[in-house]
DNA sequence: TCTGGGGTCCTAGGACCC
DNA sequence: TCTGGGGTCCTAGGACCC
Protein backbone atom coordinates (compact mmCIF):
# COMPACT_ATOMS: atom_id res chain seq x y z
CA UNK A 1 0.00 0.00 0.00
CA UNK A 2 1.00 3.33 -0.63
CA UNK A 3 0.40 6.53 1.27
CA UNK A 4 0.13 10.27 0.08
CA UNK A 5 1.73 12.77 2.05
CA UNK A 6 -1.04 15.39 2.51
CA UNK A 7 -2.69 15.32 6.05
CA UNK A 8 -6.10 16.61 7.18
CA UNK A 9 -6.18 17.59 10.80
CA UNK A 10 -9.45 18.82 11.96
CA UNK A 11 -10.47 19.28 15.61
CA UNK A 12 -13.52 17.44 16.86
CA UNK A 13 -16.50 20.18 17.97
CA UNK A 14 -13.75 22.35 18.92
CA UNK A 15 -15.31 25.09 21.12
CA UNK A 16 -17.49 22.25 22.65
CA UNK A 17 -14.40 20.14 23.16
CA UNK A 18 -12.88 23.31 25.24
CA UNK A 19 -15.73 23.43 27.56
CA UNK A 20 -15.52 19.91 28.52
CA UNK A 21 -12.01 19.79 28.99
CA UNK A 22 -12.16 23.20 31.07
CA UNK A 23 -14.90 21.65 33.19
CA UNK A 24 -15.08 18.25 34.55
CA UNK A 25 -18.63 18.48 34.76
CA UNK A 26 -19.12 18.63 31.04
CA UNK A 27 -17.40 15.51 30.25
CA UNK A 28 -19.55 12.68 29.11
CA UNK A 29 -22.67 15.37 28.53
CA UNK A 30 -24.69 16.58 25.85
CA UNK A 31 -23.04 20.18 25.59
CA UNK A 32 -23.83 23.43 23.17
CA UNK A 33 -21.99 26.36 22.77
CA UNK A 34 -23.84 29.48 21.97
CA UNK A 35 -27.32 30.78 22.55
CA UNK A 36 -29.85 31.85 19.54
CA UNK A 37 -27.46 29.58 17.65
CA UNK A 38 -25.65 26.10 17.56
CA UNK A 39 -21.91 27.56 17.80
CA UNK A 40 -20.70 23.87 18.61
CA UNK A 41 -22.66 20.49 20.14
CA UNK A 42 -20.37 18.28 22.09
CA UNK A 43 -20.96 14.45 20.65
CA UNK A 44 -22.94 13.72 23.04
CA UNK A 45 -25.48 15.89 22.02
CA UNK A 46 -24.93 15.67 18.23
CA UNK A 47 -26.51 12.26 19.16
CA UNK A 48 -29.72 13.77 19.80
CA UNK A 49 -29.27 15.33 16.05
CA UNK A 50 -28.13 18.68 17.32
CA UNK A 51 -26.01 20.40 14.67
CA UNK A 52 -23.97 23.66 14.30
CA UNK A 53 -25.85 26.23 12.61
CA UNK A 54 -28.87 25.16 13.89
CA UNK A 55 -31.20 27.31 15.76
CA UNK A 56 -31.25 27.21 19.44
CA UNK A 57 -34.81 26.81 20.01
CA UNK A 58 -34.61 23.73 17.93
CA UNK A 59 -31.73 22.19 19.50
CA UNK A 60 -33.15 22.15 22.75
CA UNK A 61 -36.07 20.57 21.66
CA UNK A 62 -34.09 17.49 20.48
CA UNK A 63 -32.02 17.76 23.87
CA UNK A 64 -34.15 19.11 26.51
CA UNK A 65 -30.93 18.01 28.95
CA UNK A 66 -28.12 19.93 26.91
CA UNK A 67 -25.97 22.03 28.93
CA UNK A 68 -25.96 25.32 26.91
CA UNK A 69 -22.43 27.29 27.61
CA UNK A 70 -21.52 30.87 26.78
CA UNK A 71 -18.63 30.89 23.63
CA UNK A 72 -15.30 31.92 25.57
CA UNK A 73 -13.45 32.90 22.45
CA UNK A 74 -10.20 34.07 24.17
CA UNK A 75 -10.07 30.37 25.32
CA UNK A 76 -10.48 29.02 21.84
CA UNK A 77 -7.86 31.23 20.55
CA UNK A 78 -5.73 30.36 22.89
CA UNK A 79 -6.07 26.43 22.43
CA UNK A 80 -5.58 26.92 18.85
CA UNK A 81 -2.52 28.17 19.17
CA UNK A 82 -1.32 25.32 20.91
CA UNK A 83 -2.30 22.80 18.52
CA UNK A 84 -1.20 24.72 15.44
CA UNK A 85 2.29 24.91 17.72
CA UNK A 86 1.75 21.23 17.64
CA UNK A 87 1.57 21.09 13.84
CA UNK A 88 4.70 23.34 13.51
CA UNK A 89 6.63 20.96 15.55
CA UNK A 90 5.25 17.70 13.22
CA UNK A 91 6.54 19.64 9.58
CA UNK A 92 7.45 23.19 8.75
CA UNK A 93 4.59 22.91 5.86
CA UNK A 94 1.77 23.95 7.43
CA UNK A 95 -1.61 25.26 5.99
CA UNK A 96 -3.94 26.88 8.04
CA UNK A 97 -7.77 27.19 6.94
CA UNK A 98 -9.27 27.88 9.98
CA UNK A 99 -9.64 28.42 13.62
CA UNK A 100 -9.56 24.53 14.43
CA UNK A 101 -8.60 22.87 10.91
CA UNK A 102 -5.33 23.08 8.79
CA UNK A 103 -3.07 20.86 5.84
CA UNK A 104 -0.08 19.28 6.85
CA UNK A 105 2.14 18.03 4.22
CA UNK A 106 4.97 15.71 5.95
CA UNK A 107 6.47 14.35 2.41
CA UNK A 108 9.66 14.93 3.12
CA UNK A 109 9.74 13.65 6.34
CA UNK A 110 9.88 9.35 5.78
CA UNK A 111 13.17 8.96 6.67
CA UNK A 112 13.21 11.23 9.85
CA UNK A 113 9.45 10.21 11.43
CA UNK A 114 7.99 7.48 8.91
CA UNK A 115 5.35 6.80 6.68
CA UNK A 116 2.70 9.44 6.85
CA UNK A 117 -0.07 7.32 8.62
CA UNK A 118 2.77 6.80 11.08
CA UNK A 119 3.38 10.57 11.37
CA UNK A 120 -0.40 11.14 11.47
CA UNK A 121 -0.84 8.64 14.77
CA UNK A 122 1.69 10.97 16.78
CA UNK A 123 0.11 14.00 15.65
CA UNK A 124 -2.70 13.20 17.39
CA UNK A 125 -1.34 11.52 20.13
CA UNK A 126 0.45 14.99 20.60
CA UNK A 127 -2.61 17.29 20.56
CA UNK A 128 -4.25 14.85 23.24
CA UNK A 129 -1.21 14.79 25.81
CA UNK A 130 0.20 18.36 24.93
CA UNK A 131 -3.63 20.44 24.71
CA UNK A 132 -5.71 17.93 25.49
CA UNK A 133 -8.50 17.78 22.87
CA UNK A 134 -9.38 14.86 20.46
CA UNK A 135 -8.44 15.52 16.60
CA UNK A 136 -9.32 13.35 13.57
CA UNK A 137 -6.55 13.49 10.88
CA UNK A 138 -7.28 12.40 7.52
CA UNK A 139 -4.10 10.81 4.89
CA UNK A 140 -4.19 10.66 1.37
CA UNK A 141 -2.15 12.13 -1.61
CA UNK A 142 -4.47 15.04 -2.51
CA UNK A 143 -6.34 17.87 0.12
CA UNK A 144 -9.75 16.86 -1.29
CA UNK A 145 -9.57 13.65 -0.41
CA UNK A 146 -7.52 14.02 2.90
CA UNK A 147 -9.94 16.34 4.14
CA UNK A 148 -13.19 13.94 3.20
CA UNK A 149 -11.00 11.38 4.78
CA UNK A 150 -10.99 13.11 7.98
CA UNK A 151 -14.39 14.23 7.97
CA UNK A 152 -15.58 10.45 7.26
CA UNK A 153 -13.60 9.18 10.95
CA UNK A 154 -14.60 12.10 13.10
CA UNK A 155 -14.72 11.93 16.28
CA UNK A 156 -11.55 11.19 17.28
CA UNK A 157 -10.00 9.16 14.34
CA UNK A 158 -7.82 8.51 11.77
CA UNK A 159 -8.28 7.01 8.34
CA UNK A 160 -5.73 6.51 5.65
CA UNK A 161 -6.81 6.84 2.16
CA UNK A 162 -3.63 4.65 0.24
CA UNK A 163 -3.21 5.70 -3.52
CA UNK A 164 -4.28 2.52 -4.81
CA UNK A 165 -7.64 2.79 -3.53
CA UNK A 166 -8.74 6.69 -4.01
CA UNK A 167 -10.89 6.39 -7.00
CA UNK A 168 -13.01 3.28 -5.43
CA UNK A 169 -13.29 5.23 -2.33
CA UNK A 170 -14.05 8.69 -3.93
CA UNK A 171 -16.67 7.43 -6.86
CA UNK A 172 -18.71 5.53 -3.92
CA UNK A 173 -19.13 8.71 -2.49
CA UNK A 174 -22.42 11.44 -2.29
CA UNK A 175 -21.78 14.25 -4.34
CA UNK A 176 -22.30 16.20 -1.13
CA UNK A 177 -19.21 15.10 -0.12
CA UNK A 178 -16.92 16.57 -2.85
CA UNK A 179 -15.40 20.13 -1.83
CA UNK A 180 -17.20 23.11 -3.52
CA UNK A 181 -21.29 21.14 -3.42
CA UNK A 182 -23.50 22.69 -1.41
CA UNK A 183 -27.43 23.12 -0.95
CA UNK A 184 -27.68 24.48 -4.32
CA UNK A 185 -25.31 22.49 -6.84
CA UNK A 186 -26.49 19.68 -4.93
CA UNK A 187 -30.02 20.39 -6.07
CA UNK A 188 -28.71 21.17 -9.33
CA UNK A 189 -27.37 17.77 -9.54
CA UNK A 190 -29.99 15.49 -7.85
CA UNK A 191 -32.18 17.05 -10.62
CA UNK A 192 -30.33 15.19 -13.28
CA UNK A 193 -30.24 12.54 -11.24
CA UNK A 194 -26.53 12.64 -10.51
CA UNK A 195 -26.39 11.41 -7.12
CA UNK A 196 -22.30 9.69 -6.75
CA UNK A 197 -19.09 10.95 -7.22
CA UNK A 198 -18.46 7.89 -9.66
CA UNK A 199 -21.64 9.51 -12.06
CA UNK A 200 -19.49 13.35 -12.14
CA UNK A 201 -16.44 11.24 -13.06
CA UNK A 202 -18.30 9.19 -15.98
CA UNK A 203 -19.02 12.33 -17.56
CA UNK A 204 -17.75 14.58 -19.94
CA UNK A 205 -16.97 18.36 -18.54
CA UNK A 206 -18.86 20.05 -21.26
CA UNK A 207 -22.02 17.27 -20.15
CA UNK A 208 -21.69 18.28 -16.99
CA UNK A 209 -21.64 22.20 -18.16
CA UNK A 210 -25.20 21.85 -18.80
CA UNK A 211 -26.43 21.11 -15.09
CA UNK A 212 -23.96 23.41 -13.37
CA UNK A 213 -22.12 25.81 -15.45
CA UNK A 214 -18.51 25.64 -17.09
CA UNK A 215 -16.53 26.42 -13.83
CA UNK A 216 -17.94 24.56 -11.61
CA UNK A 217 -18.75 21.71 -13.93
CA UNK A 218 -14.82 21.72 -14.84
CA UNK A 219 -13.96 22.12 -11.14
CA UNK A 220 -16.58 18.84 -10.02
CA UNK A 221 -15.16 16.97 -12.64
CA UNK A 222 -11.60 17.23 -11.90
CA UNK A 223 -12.54 16.29 -8.17
CA UNK A 224 -14.26 13.64 -9.32
CA UNK A 225 -11.05 12.09 -10.65
CA UNK A 226 -8.70 13.26 -7.69
CA UNK A 227 -7.35 15.94 -9.60
CA UNK A 228 -6.49 18.28 -7.16
CA UNK A 229 -3.50 20.00 -7.85
CA UNK A 230 -3.32 22.68 -4.98
CA UNK A 231 -0.24 22.10 -2.81
CA UNK A 232 0.30 22.40 0.85
CA UNK A 233 1.36 26.15 1.11
CA UNK A 234 2.31 27.80 4.72
CA UNK A 235 -0.84 30.43 4.97
CA UNK A 236 -1.53 33.07 2.88
CA UNK A 237 -2.44 36.75 3.64
CA UNK A 238 -6.30 37.33 4.41
CA UNK A 239 -7.57 39.54 1.36
CA UNK A 240 -10.57 41.52 3.50
CA UNK A 241 -11.27 41.87 6.67
CA UNK A 242 -15.75 42.85 8.00
CA UNK A 243 -17.59 42.03 11.27
CA UNK A 244 -20.97 42.40 11.22
CA UNK A 245 -24.20 42.59 14.19
CA UNK A 246 -26.99 40.68 13.97
CA UNK A 247 -29.94 43.18 14.75
CA UNK A 248 -33.14 41.08 15.68
CA UNK A 249 -36.15 41.56 14.15
CA UNK A 250 -36.83 45.94 13.95
CA UNK A 251 -37.79 48.23 13.50
CA UNK A 252 -34.68 50.40 13.89
CA UNK A 253 -34.40 54.03 14.22
CA UNK A 254 -31.38 55.63 12.36
CA UNK A 255 -29.54 56.65 15.46
CA UNK A 256 -29.53 52.53 16.50
CA UNK A 257 -28.23 51.61 12.84
CA UNK A 258 -25.86 54.69 12.99
CA UNK A 259 -24.31 53.54 16.34
CA UNK A 260 -23.80 49.59 15.19
CA UNK A 261 -22.48 50.80 11.87
CA UNK A 262 -19.78 53.52 14.18
CA UNK A 263 -18.71 50.24 16.50
CA UNK A 264 -18.73 48.17 13.35
CA UNK A 265 -16.03 50.33 11.39
CA UNK A 266 -14.45 50.81 14.55
CA UNK A 267 -14.10 47.31 15.18
CA UNK A 268 -12.42 46.64 11.57
CA UNK A 269 -10.22 49.44 11.31
CA UNK A 270 -8.61 48.91 14.71
CA UNK A 271 -7.91 45.68 13.53
CA UNK A 272 -6.55 46.66 10.42
CA UNK A 273 -4.21 49.22 12.58
CA UNK A 274 -2.89 46.49 14.45
CA UNK A 275 -2.05 44.55 11.51
CA UNK A 276 -0.35 47.44 9.70
CA UNK A 277 -2.53 46.87 6.54
CA UNK A 278 -4.69 49.10 4.85
CA UNK A 279 -8.35 48.48 2.30
CA UNK A 280 -9.59 50.04 -0.79
CA UNK A 281 -13.34 49.17 -0.83
CA UNK A 282 -16.03 49.58 1.70
CA UNK A 283 -18.84 46.70 1.56
CA UNK A 284 -21.93 47.42 3.43
CA UNK A 285 -23.41 43.72 4.43
CA UNK A 286 -27.27 43.73 5.06
CA UNK A 287 -29.78 40.70 5.64
CA UNK A 288 -33.50 41.29 5.61
CA UNK A 289 -36.30 40.01 7.49
CA UNK A 290 -36.57 37.19 4.87
CA UNK A 291 -33.41 36.25 5.05
CA UNK A 292 -32.09 36.93 1.72
CA UNK A 293 -29.00 39.34 1.61
CA UNK A 294 -27.39 41.97 -0.52
CA UNK A 295 -24.32 44.06 -0.56
CA UNK A 296 -23.20 47.48 -1.93
CA UNK A 297 -20.01 49.10 -1.77
CA UNK A 298 -17.51 51.97 -2.32
CA UNK A 299 -14.15 51.96 -3.94
CA UNK A 300 -11.87 54.82 -2.62
CA UNK A 301 -9.24 56.63 -4.54
CA UNK A 302 -6.56 55.65 -1.58
CA UNK A 303 -5.81 52.40 0.35
CA UNK A 304 -7.11 53.53 4.02
CA UNK A 305 -7.10 52.39 7.85
CA UNK A 306 -8.69 55.52 9.01
CA UNK A 307 -12.02 55.17 10.96
CA UNK A 308 -12.92 58.61 9.65
CA UNK A 309 -12.51 57.74 5.91
CA UNK A 310 -14.24 54.57 6.17
CA UNK A 311 -17.18 56.06 8.80
CA UNK A 312 -17.78 58.50 6.20
CA UNK A 313 -18.05 56.17 3.03
CA UNK A 314 -20.17 53.36 5.59
CA UNK A 315 -22.82 55.80 6.39
CA UNK A 316 -23.41 56.96 2.84
CA UNK A 317 -23.84 53.70 1.69
CA UNK A 318 -26.29 52.78 4.29
CA UNK A 319 -28.02 56.31 3.57
CA UNK A 320 -28.54 54.92 -0.06
CA UNK A 321 -30.34 51.61 1.46
CA UNK A 322 -32.43 53.44 4.17
CA UNK A 323 -35.70 53.39 2.30
CA UNK A 324 -35.22 49.79 1.84
CA UNK A 325 -33.95 48.83 5.28
CA UNK A 326 -37.28 50.32 6.59
CA UNK A 327 -39.52 48.90 4.43
CA UNK A 328 -38.21 45.13 3.99
CA UNK A 329 -37.04 45.27 8.07
CA UNK A 330 -33.38 44.74 8.58
CA UNK A 331 -32.13 41.69 10.68
CA UNK A 332 -28.36 42.55 9.81
CA UNK A 333 -25.65 45.32 9.45
CA UNK A 334 -22.23 44.26 8.14
CA UNK A 335 -18.67 46.19 7.03
CA UNK A 336 -16.01 44.59 5.37
CA UNK A 337 -12.95 45.94 4.17
CA UNK A 338 -11.59 44.38 0.97
CA UNK A 339 -8.76 44.76 -1.16
CA UNK A 340 -6.09 44.76 1.62
CA UNK A 341 -2.54 46.07 0.23
CA UNK A 342 -3.28 44.66 -2.95
CA UNK A 343 -5.87 42.25 -2.39
CA UNK A 344 -8.98 42.14 -4.66
CA UNK A 345 -7.81 43.80 -7.79
CA UNK A 346 -7.51 42.80 -11.40
CA UNK A 347 -4.80 43.87 -13.43
CA UNK A 348 -4.76 42.90 -16.97
CA UNK A 349 -1.61 42.48 -18.47
CA UNK A 350 -0.84 42.04 -22.34
CA UNK A 351 1.33 39.47 -23.26
CA UNK A 352 1.61 36.97 -26.51
CA UNK A 353 1.88 34.30 -27.45
CA UNK A 354 0.34 32.07 -24.66
CA UNK A 355 3.26 29.91 -24.06
CA UNK A 356 4.86 28.95 -20.21
CA UNK A 357 7.51 31.52 -20.84
CA UNK A 358 5.37 34.55 -21.36
CA UNK A 359 3.07 33.12 -18.59
CA UNK A 360 6.41 33.50 -16.13
CA UNK A 361 6.97 37.16 -17.36
CA UNK A 362 3.09 37.87 -16.58
CA UNK A 363 3.60 36.28 -12.94
CA UNK A 364 7.12 38.40 -13.05
CA UNK A 365 5.20 41.67 -13.64
CA UNK A 366 2.41 40.73 -11.61
CA UNK A 367 5.04 40.02 -8.80
CA UNK A 368 6.95 43.65 -9.59
CA UNK A 369 3.98 45.37 -9.04
CA UNK A 370 2.40 43.57 -5.77
CA UNK A 371 4.86 41.35 -4.15
CA UNK A 372 4.57 38.08 -4.32
CA UNK A 373 2.57 37.68 -0.84
CA UNK A 374 -0.72 39.08 -2.74
CA UNK A 375 -0.75 37.15 -5.66
CA UNK A 376 -3.12 33.81 -5.17
CA UNK A 377 -3.31 31.22 -7.59
CA UNK A 378 -6.95 32.17 -8.20
CA UNK A 379 -6.33 35.42 -9.40
CA UNK A 380 -4.48 34.57 -12.15
CA UNK A 381 -6.84 34.25 -15.59
CA UNK A 382 -5.71 34.09 -19.29
CA UNK A 383 -8.06 35.06 -22.32
CA UNK A 384 -8.13 36.67 -25.75
CA UNK A 385 -10.02 39.71 -23.59
CA UNK A 386 -10.24 40.78 -20.74
CA UNK A 387 -13.84 39.44 -20.37
CA UNK A 388 -13.03 36.41 -21.75
CA UNK A 389 -10.37 35.74 -19.58
CA UNK A 390 -10.36 32.03 -17.90
CA UNK A 391 -8.69 31.45 -14.67
CA UNK A 392 -5.58 29.44 -14.80
CA UNK A 393 -5.88 26.50 -12.50
CA UNK A 394 -3.10 24.60 -11.02
CA UNK A 395 -0.37 27.32 -11.19
CA UNK A 396 0.44 27.14 -8.02
CA UNK A 397 3.81 25.43 -8.63
CA UNK A 398 4.47 28.06 -10.89
CA UNK A 399 4.31 30.59 -8.26
C1' DT B 1 -35.01 24.64 11.10
C1' DC B 2 -35.92 30.06 11.25
C1' DT B 3 -30.49 31.80 11.43
C1' DG B 4 -24.14 33.98 14.28
C1' DG B 5 -19.98 35.79 12.77
C1' DG B 6 -16.32 35.30 10.30
C1' DG B 7 -14.25 34.44 5.55
C1' DT B 8 -13.16 32.82 0.17
C1' DC B 9 -13.86 32.49 -4.78
C1' DC B 10 -16.51 32.93 -9.10
C1' DT B 11 -19.59 35.09 -12.47
C1' DA B 12 -21.48 38.81 -14.83
C1' DG B 13 -21.95 43.16 -16.42
C1' DG B 14 -21.67 48.42 -16.42
C1' DA B 15 -19.03 52.62 -17.19
C1' DC B 16 -15.50 54.51 -19.25
C1' DC B 17 -11.05 54.83 -21.70
C1' DC B 18 -8.26 54.90 -26.22
C1' DT C 1 -19.02 34.20 -37.22
C1' DC C 2 -18.20 39.71 -35.68
C1' DT C 3 -22.56 45.86 -34.93
C1' DG C 4 -14.89 47.92 -34.30
C1' DG C 5 -11.65 46.14 -30.93
C1' DG C 6 -9.48 45.93 -26.74
C1' DG C 7 -8.30 47.40 -21.85
C1' DT C 8 -9.24 48.92 -16.93
C1' DC C 9 -11.72 49.38 -12.85
C1' DC C 10 -15.66 48.88 -10.21
C1' DT C 11 -20.06 46.89 -8.46
C1' DA C 12 -23.34 43.28 -7.20
C1' DG C 13 -24.67 38.91 -6.18
C1' DG C 14 -24.34 33.80 -5.77
C1' DA C 15 -22.39 29.98 -3.64
C1' DC C 16 -19.60 27.87 -0.48
C1' DC C 17 -16.67 27.01 3.75
C1' DC C 18 -15.80 26.82 8.96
Amino acid sequence: MTEGTVLHADLDSFFASVEQRDDPRLRGKPVIVGGGVVLAASYEAKAFGVQGAMGGRQAMRLCPEAIVVHPRFHAYVAASREVFKVFHDTTPLVEGMSIDEAFLDVGGLRRLRGEPSVIAARLRLDVREQVGLPISVGVARTKHLAKIASALCKPDGLRVIPIEDELAFLHALPVERLWGVGPATSAKLRAARITTVGQIASFEPAELARFVGPGAAHHLHALAHNRDPRRVRASTRRRSIGSQHALGRGPHNDATLDRVLQTLVDRVTRRLRTTDQTGTTVVLRLRFGDFSRSTTSHTVARPTAQSAVVLDVARRLLAQRLPEIHSRGCTLLGITLSGLDGHGMQLMLPFEPANDASIDQAVDAVRDKFGTASIGPASLAIGRTGRSAQPIRGLAQVL
